[in-house]
DNA sequence: TTGAAAGCGCTAACAC
DNA sequence: GTGTTAGCGCTTTCAA
């Protein structure tokens, strides 16, 4: 059914019902109610393509996501979805399953198919492949640090700070020989928390032991054996994991070995992610406000989208992380939160 | 940049352009290789609205999933994604919230943007809604019961048979007064499971009891307060929840009244997600080929989407569930899996 | 082997 | 207030 039968149908012509369509105040009540009964008993539709070639906008932005099957990425997401649904858009969710390949493919067929938006989650793609959305002048906000990236609007998390603070608390607490489980990605963020307990130990005047830092896939398998590793080395007191997933294997790996968390070992993990308060010991952590971060990223992408005319200048955000204190570090007056 | 200016940049027509596109063996070589560079060196790639109102399909496919924060649905989804990709088609990734009223506005969105084909997971969709779908001759597959929808394609499991095994499980295990978390979705599932339930009793001889079965929300919260419920009634030796994230606020709730698992009272899940195997007790539960289930619905999408000619009979896969036996069921001679 | 032109379904400028 | 028509970018038939 196309815009001409409904206009034989309704005995007027197509430029009349394209009218009562898109500008239904120029048409005569009679005329247009006549139409728009046509239209509904034919259950008509404008062909999505025909509109697309005229007009210059799609009602729909891409989401590139790390990973589906990861949770908090998919926290993030279902921010920026909450905001596209809001706006009456629609959302190409694209898991690029950590490759830079599949990325850049995704990318090319987002603006291939003229979205009018893309949010990038902790991307890995250089600054010259991003060329093709900006020669498309195609609105990006990029959530998650990114230093191949510059000159985009972003999102952050201050992840230094949120590890520095963790690391004082941990030393606060009484503990000295303080691992770190260095997850592969996100990159950048892992990199910072790094710096933040680099920084901490050294503030503290304690000596830095390689042998105490471990590197490791991001995943519960990853923290399972990177800590089975690390503690035939060495037994630290306490393990700081860049997230929490691998605090959980991190956990396991300790409790298979016999070892208790957090009186032989403490652990921390950094995400909050859902089951962080269901796991034995409940897990001390650094929040992210992930959902947070894709509403934010979203606010700015359709802000950049509604004035396309305005010069735009980059917006940058930046959310601090908050530490949830819980049973795994060891901490004495430690708080309860069921959930 | 269109057609045209490639065709004047070649010195050709946009025929001859279109040519090269889309049947390049009809075209001279010496012209063609003028042509492919001049297409090369600007980057073009024909406009996607023109494309789409001459062809008639988008090689992309939608995918709505209940709920973007569950694992076990974007498991699904994953396995669905994966087929999609490998046939060079792109996913709209549609969380429809567990709301019946959004699932009928993305359904219709997808069918106004001509999507090839439409994969709906769990569905609360009744078949009249569907109609619009088969008006628009787009295949779908259902993945997960639904009653409401007979003639599609579907692809299920045996939640039936799974609870059966499991609730077998436990009495051989010497548990009798069995409660049952009933959580309100996926709807048909969980009312399967209950039929496995009250048949496996009946066989054994094990009166109902009214009080043992408890109705709750779908999510750790939902177990937490079911059980805290449930218990103050009358406490059974063990409890079936319908899904693994009940399960897990089970185990909190019992926990927190001073009862042990699985010695006081023993708890079982469905599902087999990614926690199930790092919450302590190690969780026994039903095994869900999620995956699989995606990976089989895409096919059955594709094999429908590639023969459209073809007078299209449905087909129904059911897939079975396995147990997996772990600590938190109290069998003497279980088994440690570590992932 | 190539080009001219009709047509896909719609919008909007222009004319009445 | 309504109709006529050009044009959006492409594919394809038909003719050369």
């Amino acid at each position: 059914m196309n815009i001409k039968q409904i206009a034989e149908a309704a005995g007027v012509s197509v430029a009349t019902v394209s009218r009562v369509l898109n500008h239904p105040e120029n048409v005569a009540p009679a005329t247009r109610a006549r139409i728009e009964k046509v239209i509904k008993e034919a259950e008509y539709t404008p062909n999505w393509f025909a509109q697309g070639l005229n007009f210059n906008t799609t009602k729909t932005i891409g989401v590139l996501v790390p990973h589906m099957l990861t949770g908090m990425y998919m926290e993030i997401a279902n921010g920026v979805e909450e905001v596209a649904r809001v706006k009456d858009y629609i959302t190409f969710m694209c898991s690029v399953e950590k490759d830079p390949a599949m990325e850049k493919r995704y990318i090319e067929q987002l603006v291939h198919r003229r979205v009018d938006g893309i949010i990038l989650m902790f991307s890995a793609m250089e600054k010259s492949y991003l060329r093709i959305v900006e020669d498309a002048k195609i609105p990006v906000v990029i959530i998650g640090e990114n230093k191949e990236n510059p000159g985009f609007s972003s999102v952050k998390v201050d992840c230094r700070s949120g590890a520095a603070q963790m690391i004082a608390h941990l030393i606060e607490v009484g503990h000295r020989r303080i691992g770190f489980l260095w997850g592969h990605d996100p990159q950048q963020e892992t990199a910072d928390m790094y710096a933040g307990y680099t920084n901490v130990l050294r503030a503290s005047g304690i000596r830095m032991d390689k042998r105490l830092v471990a590197e490791t896939e991001n995943s519960i398998e990853g923290g399972y054996i990177a800590t089975k590793r690390l503690i035939t080395e060495t037994l630290p007191d306490a393990i700081f994991a860049t997230s929490d997933e691998i605090a959980y294997g991190a956990i396991d790996a300790l409790k298979d070995r016999g070892l208790r968390v957090p009186e032989d070992v403490a652990v921390t993990g950094f995400g909050n992610e859902r089951m962080a308060n269901h796991v034995e010991p409940k897990l001390t952590t650094v929040e992210i406000p992930f959902r947070k971060m894709g509403i934010y990223g979203a606010r700015i992408l359709f802000d950049m989208i509604d004035d396309s005319s305005k010069e735009k200048e980059n917006r940058h955000i930046m959310l601090q992380a908050r530490m949830r204190i819980r049973k795994s570090c060891g901490h004495k007056e430690r708080i309860g939160e069921m959930f």
